[in-house]
DNA sequence: TCAAGATACGACATAAATGTCGCCTTGTCA
DNA sequence: TGACAAGGCGACATTTATGTCGTATCTTGA
């Protein structure tokens, strides 16, 4: 392998069977500097690079670097696939409105456009009333963190064991919920808080959380 | 497609998420530089294209003509699109194929139809290359578990303290990576399993990831 | 041996690129 | 609101590249 791009430059045009003349005029320079190029002495910018090779033949990857083909290959590499384009992409992607601060006691004006200051595009959400959400606080760390956003299907059924979203007397929390009788269970995941037990009529809603979508 | 060589450069850049400041230091100039071949107003010199293309990791034949593959094969079609907001504010989304099992040793058939089994759509990805991972295993657990899709940006430097896919000797691993001279800690955050030091030669590659996406 | 074509190279003026410094604008975040 | 990061850009000095011209060297074929 030639070391220098001076030396490869002329490899190239020998190759061509070229003389300094020829290339300099196909490139637009003159001899003097096409020398200076072969030689080391100075060195071509990118748009005498592209007409080098081009008036070479050769690939500018190879005359800068060495590496790769010297010449084109006109056939098509192995290993290389075309993924099928959006005629195959399924119609799942839905965009929810994101919400960073839900003012306590305002359930009505949830959707309110004050409070939705991004989208979120998220796959395979089927209820229209799904909302995005991020997560303040650390009660469900590990797995749930500050910044974190989290889908939240209020039409879904929640269940025992469901990390949910709950309204607590206008407080809001995320918190892994277990239901018994008339109380409800708010479970943190992070050990250095303490669970809590409401009473079923002082909850305004519990909504389950279909997705955690975390940044890193 | 791109017109200019500037154009492109910044394009390369933004995929790679790098500010001019960092892409200067790589590339060994300074940011006034980078600013005027990115504005077209001046044009860097062969010596400057190699670097840019290493820094950025695009192929130097895209970068000076914008033909060809804009990344070393394997590589994927552009596959930004925009949902149709209806009413709604437009959202920039991007469609990902989702991968669920690679085979050991297979780097060059990553994208192979036969294990792209569903595409993923997230926000903010600008890395034409990324792709999503079904996770196996649950030596990240709890943060990350067994089901859970990663997005992988293999454009983005992986830098000490972030969670990467790396392969070792063939195999695959998710773990928090961190450098250390010619050495790789991947340290599973499971406290079951125990970290592994590995080579830099070893490591076949070391892909951050940008995105974790939990169904719940 | 001579002539001619190709290559080589020094010297100089000009053009272009680069580094450095300072100041500005914009968006983000607390 | 201020602080900060990122990007932008003008002005200037310095370095590097280029064009131009002249001359030298080398090879090859008549």
């Amino acid at each position: 392998m030639k070391t220098t791009i001076g030396e490869r430059l002329r490899t190239a045009r020998e190759n061509k069977e070229m003389d300094q003349a020829s290339l300099a005029v196909k490139a637009g320079i003159v001899t003097r500097t096409l020398q200076r190029w072969e030689k080391g002495e100075q060195v071509p910018d990118g748009v005498a690079i592209t007409r080098l090779a081009r008036a070479t033949g050769v690939q500018a990857n190879w005359l800068l670097t060495g590496e790769g083909e010297m010449y084109p290959v006109p056939s098509r590499p192995e290993n290389v696939y075309t993924l099928p384009g959006s005629n195959r992409r399924r119609v799942k992607a839905v965009d929810l409105p994101l919400i960073s601060a839900v003012p306590a006691g305002k359930v009505a004006t949830l959707f309110h456009p004050d409070y939705v200051d991004d989208y979120v595009t998220v796959d395979d959400v089927k209820d229209p009333q799904a909302f995005a959400l991020k997560v303040k606080g650390n009660s469900m760390s590990p797995r749930i963190e500050d910044g974190d956003v989290v889908i939240v299907s209020p039409q879904q059924d929640a269940r025992s064991g469901d990390i949910c979203v709950a309204r607590v007397n206008g407080e809001d929390t995320l918190k892994k919920v277990k239901f018994e009788g008339n109380y409800i269970h708010l479970i943190p995941l992070n050990p250095e808080f303490d669970p809590v037990t409401v009473k079923k009529r002082d909850v305004n809603f519990v909504w389950k959380v279909v997705k955690l979508i975390k940044e890193l």
